[in-house]
DNA sequence: TCGATAATTAAGCAATTGTTTAATCGAGGA
DNA sequence: TCCTCGATTAAACAATTGCTTAATTATCGA
């Protein structure tokens, strides 16, 4: 692309802050990878699931009528983001919650969904 | 997928609790969508900009080296997903957080982002 | 009204991601 | 030691998503 395309006034806006919004720039770049990891829609299910109790993969299979290697995939993936952990149990493998950031973010997440949909009701927003 | 094929002792787990864990499963329908609007890295950064100061589309453009339609692009779902709002004086649309839940959002992300790097660096996950 | 600029929209291509099936690993019981 | 069952891993295919270029819309100034 190219930037001499570029607003001839976004000097005005951004320039006296530039420093700090170019640390900005660099410190956001990690916080996708943990939002992708929300991103799936069996992934926030799991989560939201495991919130009320801890579970092995073969509820988790039947409660999301899925097979066990979806299931164990997307587990895979929380884990890697340190968002669940795992005991195993003989045979089983029961999956919780790593630690309560994931509450807040599955609770706030719930809220702005409630607010906006309140919003979409009222009209308010048209 | 084969509903015969799953473990023979998942009701021991889920059975007792079913009802609750299948509202469960209705309930976070919603919060992919939600959470896949922040599964990006360009709209991380454009929010995470924009909870630094409000911003016009060129701006971001050049702080992203990012062409304005791409830009243009992303915002365009953060506003769907009602993450960020916008207003005109002019030429320029100038995009600013939605409300206080998107910076909730981040911030817990940054933090369980920052935790799990102690853990890393402290070895104590190994 | 015409031209210039900022922003948005649309269409097409490239890359990423999720699911399926099959194979493998690991633990417990006969 | 086998055999079974729960879980995981691997490979392949299908679907989604993001970026690019080009065209369109909207606003201001001449």
């Amino acid at each position: 692309m190219n930037r001499t395309e570029l607003c001839s006034e976004y000097a005005l806006h951004c320039k006296p802050n530039e420093p700090t919004l170019r640390k900005r720039v660099a410190e956001a770049s990690g916080l996708s990878e943990l939002f992708r990891a929300l991103a799936d829609e069996t992934r926030t299910r799991i989560l939201y699931l495991l919130a009320e109790q801890e579970l092995c993969v073969c509820d988790l299979a039947y409660l999301l009528d899925m097979s066990a290697p979806a299931v164990s995939h997307h587990l895979r993936l929380l884990k890697l983001m340190r968002l669940v952990k795992s005991r195993r149990t003989g045979k089983q493998a029961f999956y919780s919650l790593a630690d309560e950031h994931v509450l807040i973010l599955i609770q706030t997440a719930l809220e702005h969904y409630a607010e906006a949909d309140d919003r979409r009701t009222d009209n308010r927003t048209a």
